[in-house]
DNA sequence: GTCTATACACCGATAGAC
DNA sequence: GTCTATCGGTGTATAGAC
């Protein structure tokens, strides 16, 4: 009863195959290589992030132990801590290294062009928020649910790139309203109002559903030009 | 290690007080009668689903522990036996009265009155939905967060609840389209849309802060109403 | 209805062989 | 760099006394 969430059914409706990490029958060895047992990898290391990534997803950090993280790599738990020196810097890692190429990848797209309109900035900052939150699920989602499984000094640097995050789209606003493009009552409010509305899109979208990605971008998009507007 | 955020610090960001909940040294006797021991109640159960609440929603439903839970109560870990067949099912019984208190509260919210306009129902959608969600920051905590730790049967039941909610909003954008009072691209989408915004307050608000309740009711339900205006 | 005691399994992390 | 073995501790849940 201690795994009361590694079951299939629940696997399967998070679209996840089972990969059995009880037992380690069905390890997988990725570089092709035959092997029976370790891996004395060249790349264990990015192995290991993945395969916590993935489970802390479906599970959740606190759920998920070492030795399940190690059977889905193909090592033992001992060999964990060449790469991590601990579970939770392992956490915390994962969430750091999501928010800064969130961060990053926000400044590459607007660092070019400058002097844009609002409207269009505002556009965006909406359809590249869509679309980097859709490619990234499982990083998406731990990056919101395991905030409080981080230790202070951890938190706070998420929190910084968070905000860091969120001042873009404030500045957007701030443009728009000086312009007279926009009329906002409280621009901190909207702000958070905006980014919650764009990446809600993560709890319901499926590839495998009705709308291709680009329609649920123009469908988000409008209703965020309108909220905002005159 | 293994009560990773059980600190103090953690805590007094989220507002809780510590309990200390590995000594039992400061089980609190709530009815306020003398006792050194046990609780030999009239209301253990009530006790130990408002602990069990406090206690997933700070630390996580994985995290915590049935022992803490009986520590807060201020009784032994196996008297939580007689009140819950298992940790799981304490989970859900507060998950779905949480979804049943909700859809019975806007349920009788709409009830007397009828045939209003689109745009006064969807403000009353709105406001309640704030009012309400703010009141219970611990229940909508666990409601959006612990749903994958819900076994199958237990998932779909909340799952039910939750449609049958999202379908309240969605009537009412949906007779607002029909009256020409609203201009929707996607009635699905939009419904989400506007729920994620309204619910993204709980991450932010708190009464210490510089908006009043009504204040944040107010900005929130203009961009509402704008995001689908004609 | 609560207590004490316990069954049995798993946890994170470390030591030392290879 | 990985293995095997292990430490000390915790987990859920149950049994039986009172």
């Amino acid at each position: 009863m201690s795994f009361g969430t590694c079951d299939p059914v629940r696997n399967a409706r998070q679209g996840k195959p089972n990969f059995g990490f009880f037992l380690n029958i069905c390890s997988v060895n990725v570089t092709g290589m035959a092997r029976t047992q370790g891996s004395h990898s060249s790349s264990t290391g990015p192995k290991i992030r993945a395969a916590a990534q993935s489970l802390f997803a479906q599970h959740g950090y606190a759920a998920v132990s070492m030795r399940q993280i190690a059977a889905q790599v193909g090592v033992q738990a001992g060999a964990l801590y060449n790469y991590t020196p601990d579970k939770q810097t392992l956490l915390f890692d994962l969430m750091r290294q999501h928010m800064e190429d969130l961060l990053n990848a926000r400044r590459a797209q607007v660092g070019p062009n400058e002097a844009e309109s609002a409207v269009h900035a505002l556009e965006e900052f909406a359809r590249f928020h869509i679309r980097f939150h859709l490619d990234r699920p499982d990083a998406v989602f731990i990056a919101y649910m395991e905030l409080r499984n981080l230790t202070e000094p951890h938190f706070e640097q998420i929190e910084a790139l968070r905000r860091a995050y969120e001042q873009e789209l404030k500045d957007i606003l701030n443009a728009g309203v000086d312009a007279g493009d926009f009329v906002i009552a409280d621009l901190g409010v909207a702000t958070r109002a905006v980014i919650a509305m764009l990446t809600g899109v993560t709890t319901w979208y499926r590839d495998s559903g009705a709308l291709s990605r680009a329609e649920v971008e123009d469908v988000y998009w409008h209703m965020v030009r309108k909220s905002v507007a005159r």
